[in-house]
RNA sequence: GCCCGGGUGGCGAAAUUGGUAGACGCAAGGGACUUAAAAUCCCUCGGUUGGUAACAACCGUACCGGUUCGACCCCGGUCCCGGGCACCA
């Protein structure tokens, strides 16, 4: 057996061995330091920032595909010259920490530690391309004192305030609850029926940036399409007219009801309101009606997500006052719902059971009188007593309005409204504050302290940080800093102050997180601006779909604060981004309870790591969900095998001669030209589209090309030599280990993580002829080899004399004949 | 309920700007090598029909309809699956 020279020292094996070979290059990389970047103003920098994990345990497959897609787009800008970032850490504090504490008697932050110790020489096993001195966990004082910080100077600026809101609340327990631990309609624990409790709450005022929040979508060019949808209709920005509608006699000091509506084209067929069952008026109104005292009691028998109260059997009561009508005078019906949340707007909604589906039920229910206000513009009728007409269109019974359509009744009835002082139009956000309170234990102390007379005083900076003491014991009922009386007390001034003891939303941390890595290290402020507006905006971030919305907005929105406290420079956090989709096992996400859980630590021990890379990378493009297959990992490792065993056998065939590439015999030009244009895709692959699953099958292509070659002359050496080499570059980003070690074997002094990307050599890639595809009506019938500079009517000519088409053509007329260079000729014929 | 996606062979998928539907891989079947197995290599592989065969025809991208010379792709409607809905992260 003929044994393959590699590089001088050592000769390669004829087997790929990766449990051997996997934690080799790992050292070389830890040893070279070989992800260790600082700012370089000569060079141009990329920040490539995958979302960082909570530290549940250990890593699940949703994390391996999340971090193989970022650590690729990492390693492919590297080869094109960038100075790259790409930075990890944890997102550690959380409502999980808090569950496992309970159930393993531990403390919260004795499991969090311990989860990332493990979690971290798990990612370590991947190879994946972390700068690790800049890692940092949100549970630290080091990382959440700037959080703190940052907030009191929101205060100062008028950005933070508290209101009363409503909460999940176990009425055994006496515990908050999350929507996630109501289920249905109970408490996840004891299964008692969870009711909404109104608590005084921290808010942050992103609806003061909904503006600039909604207008710079449209600048994110490089985020997908959906997600700027999804975020333009959460922030919801609507045109419509605040009305008025006055009360007989004021009512808990209100003289009348406030109301917005979109559609203030239907205000003659308003028949009744609804309140909130928590309105002002509601609950003066119950106070000598022991009914309504009743039906609002039983409203509060209700989770506060959106999605309960969308599902919900609709129920109402009518309070037996009415409120008049802004335009007409006449007395309207005022009812409470279960379905009118305090929370949004202003508590009240107007009811037009005619033209919305939702009001016309709740008047059919309760027998309420449903006027017809809009007609269809094709004149057409509708039947009202099968559904409500909700699309727009011309206004009758409407007095002076009739005749009509949108627009014109809009300004018309708007500007009725207004001339009477009962209304204006209005620019209306469906967004909300951002309410950041959250009444448990394992979070980022919220730093405010309070008087005995209950005024509030953001933490002066010499006190911060507000320290979560860790040593505790939890009981799942109380936070142990609510519990502990000695840690509420505190002292200013000389005064006694009581400090908060809720703490922060934990995507409080995840929204700053990704400037923090900048300069992870720095303690002089929460950001070194100097080293964060090198490295920002990050150039690419990936992450699941789930976070399409919250997360990427409150980062927004924080960046943006940030950028008004003079801490970051740009305007946007994330240039471009990407949305990986789901991990499924037979159809369906993986989960412990559904038993089809695959865990990534048996197969990486199984195959090592590039396999498990390779096969993440190759199932499916990153935005798909992607379906877990194990007959399809061993397809992958059967890949690389045959990639080692291809530049084993090549080696073993002798030295290649120069790289000149002239005059070349058909077999070697078609490999070579195999070679770049498997390059061109690739590359375009990579950078422009994100498909690294079709980069993948190009690649594989073009090494079934190479094993079809059977050409040991020292030219035809040199053509695999180059075949052999533009593969394993290509390959380089995605299955790094074996990608490191064939490259030395191949010759090259240097390691493949500071190798350039190769070139297209456009000569390459010219071809004589090519395959045209001829369609009679649509339909192939044949195909015909044309010089690749062929005319068009040469191209026409040859189609029309084909044996098929002539037969499908006989007997009628050619009307038409389309050519679409280089792709196809269609024959038009009748 | 509301907002956003998705649906293509037995399976994962490909088709990049409206232009050859099924690249690449998995599974399966057949063959070669082997004492045997593993590994490896070669062949077949959407369905139906016709043909010894080369091949050809028809059908086929969830369902119904439309636009177009031409539709997996665009438009209208329906069904199913998934993500989000502000306290899971």
């Amino acid at each position: 057996m003929n044994v393959p020279r590699g590089n001088a020292e050592s000769l390669m094996q004829e087997h790929y061995h990766p449990e051997t070979l996997e934690p080799a290059v790992q050292q070389y990389w830890q040893d070279n330091k070989s992800f260790s970047v600082n700012e370089d103003s000569d060079r141009e920098k990329y920040y490539c920032l995958a979302m960082f994990p909570y530290p549940s345990g250990k890593l699940h497959m949703g994390h391996v595909r999340n971090y193989t897609i970022t650590d690729v787009i990492s390693r492919f800008q590297r080869m094109q010259g960038k100075n790259v970032l790409q930075p990890m850490g944890w997102d550690a504090f959380g409502l999980p920490a808090e569950n496992a504490a309970i159930k393993h008697h531990t403390a919260p932050a004795a499991w969090t530690y311990s989860n990332i110790d493990y979690m971290k020489g798990q990612l370590q096993s991947l190879g994946f391309g972390y700068d690790w001195s800049r890692e940092l966990a949100t549970c630290s004082a080091d990382y959440y004192r700037w959080e703190q910080w940052f907030f009191t100077r929101l205060y100062r600026k008028g950005l933070v305030y508290r209101k009363t809101s409503a909460v999940n609340w176990c009425p055994k327990d006496q515990t908050v609850l999350a929507n996630e631990q109501v289920v249905d309609g109970c408490c996840w624990r004891c299964d008692s029926p969870v009711e909404r409790k109104e608590i005084p709450q921290w808010f942050i005022r992103i609806t003061a940036y909904a503006e600039e929040l909604l207008a710079a979508l449209d600048k994110l060019d490089n985020w997908p399409d959906q997600v700027r949808t999804m975020q333009r209709n959460w922030i919801g920005k609507s045109r419509g007219v605040d009305m008025h509608f006055p009360l007989r006699q004021p009512i808990a000091g209100l003289d009348g009801l406030d109301v917005y509506t979109t559609r203030p084209d239907t205000l003659l067929g308003v028949t009744y309101l609804t309140l909130a069952a928590e309105h002002p008026v509601s609950l003066a109104l119950a106070e000598n009606n022991p009914a309504l005292a009743d039906f609002i009691a039983s409203c509060r028998q209700q989770a506060v997500s959106e999605a309960s109260v969308a599902t919900l059997e609709k129920r109402g009561m009518d309070t037996g006052i009415v409120a008049a009508h802004p335009i007409t005078g006449e007395p309207v019906p005022v009812w409470v719902g279960n379905y009118v949340l305090m929370d949004y707007g202003s508590g009240a909604v107007m009811a037009v059971p005619a033209h919305d589906q939702r009001d016309w039920e709740f008047a059919r229910k309760y027998g309420l009188a449903i006027r017809q206000v809009i007609a269809p513009t094709s004149g057409q009728t509708c039947d009202l007593e099968r559904e409500a007409f909700v699309d727009k269109g011309v206004l009758v019974h409407s007095g002076d309005f009739d005749g009509l359509d949108f627009e014109g009744a809009f300004d018309a009835i708007a500007g009725r409204l207004a001339d009477s002082g009962r209304g204006r139009v209005t620019t209306n956000f469906r967004l909300r504050d951002w309410g950041v309170s959250r009444q448990r234990y394992w979070g980022a102390p919220i730093p405010m302290l309070y008087r005995p007379d209950g005024t509030e005083i953001p933490v002066p900076d010499h006190k911060l940080p507000v320290l979560l003491p860790e040593d505790v014991s939890i009981d799942g009922v109380h936070s142990p800093i609510k519990a502990d009386p000695l840690w509420r007390r505190d002292v200013l001034d000389g005064e006694a102050v009581e400090r908060e003891t809720d703490t922060f939303d934990t995507f409080m941390e995840s929204s700053w997180y990704y400037a923090r890595f900048t300069c992870a290290d720095y303690t002089g402020g929460m950001l070194d601006s100097a080293r964060a507006n090198y490295w920002l905006p990050v150039d690419q971030y990936v992450g699941g779909i789930e976070h399409a919305i919250l997360h990427l907005l409150y980062a927004r929105f924080f960046h943006k604060l940030m950028r008004d406290e003079g801490l970051v420079a740009s305007d946007e956090p994330f240039t471009r981004l990407l949305c990986q989709g789901m991990v499924l096992k037979d159809g369906a996400k993986m989960s412990k309870s559904k038993g089809n859980t695959v865990d990534p630590q048996g197969l990486i021990d199984q195959y090592g790591a590039d396999t498990v890379r390779l096969f993440t990378m190759f199932a499916a493009p990153p935005e798909q969900s992607l379906e877990w297959s194990d007959e399809g990992v061993a397809g992958a490792n059967r890949f690389l095998r045959k990639l080692w065993r291809a530049v084993f056998a090549h080696l073993g065939r002798g030295e290649p001669g120069a790289a000149r590439f002239v005059d070349l015999p058909e077999n070697l030009r078609n490999l070579r030209r195999k070679t770049h244009e498997t390059l061109a895709k690739v590359s375009h692959d990579f950078s422009q589209r994100q498909t690294f699953n079709t980069a993948i099958a190009a690649v594989m292509e073009l090494l079934n090309d190479l094993s079809r070659l059977d050409d040991s002359s020292a030219l035809g050496l040199a053509v695999e030599r180059e075949a052999l080499e533009t593969a394993t570059l290509l390959l380089a980003p995605i299955v790094p280990h074996i990608s490191h070690r064939l490259w030395r074997e191949m010759g090259h002094e240097e390691a493949i993580i500071d190798a350039p990307w190769p070139v297209v050599d456009q000569g390459a890639l010219v071809r004589d002829t090519i395959e045209m595809v001829v369609q009679v009506n649509g339909k192939v019938r044949a195909r015909i080899q044309v010089a690749s500079n062929a005319e068009r009517q040469t191209v026409e000519a040859s189609a029309l004399e084909e044996q098929n088409v002539l037969r499908f053509t006989e007997g009628l007329t050619v009307r038409k004949v389309i050519v679409v260079p280089n792709k196809l000729v269609n024959v038009v014929a009748s």
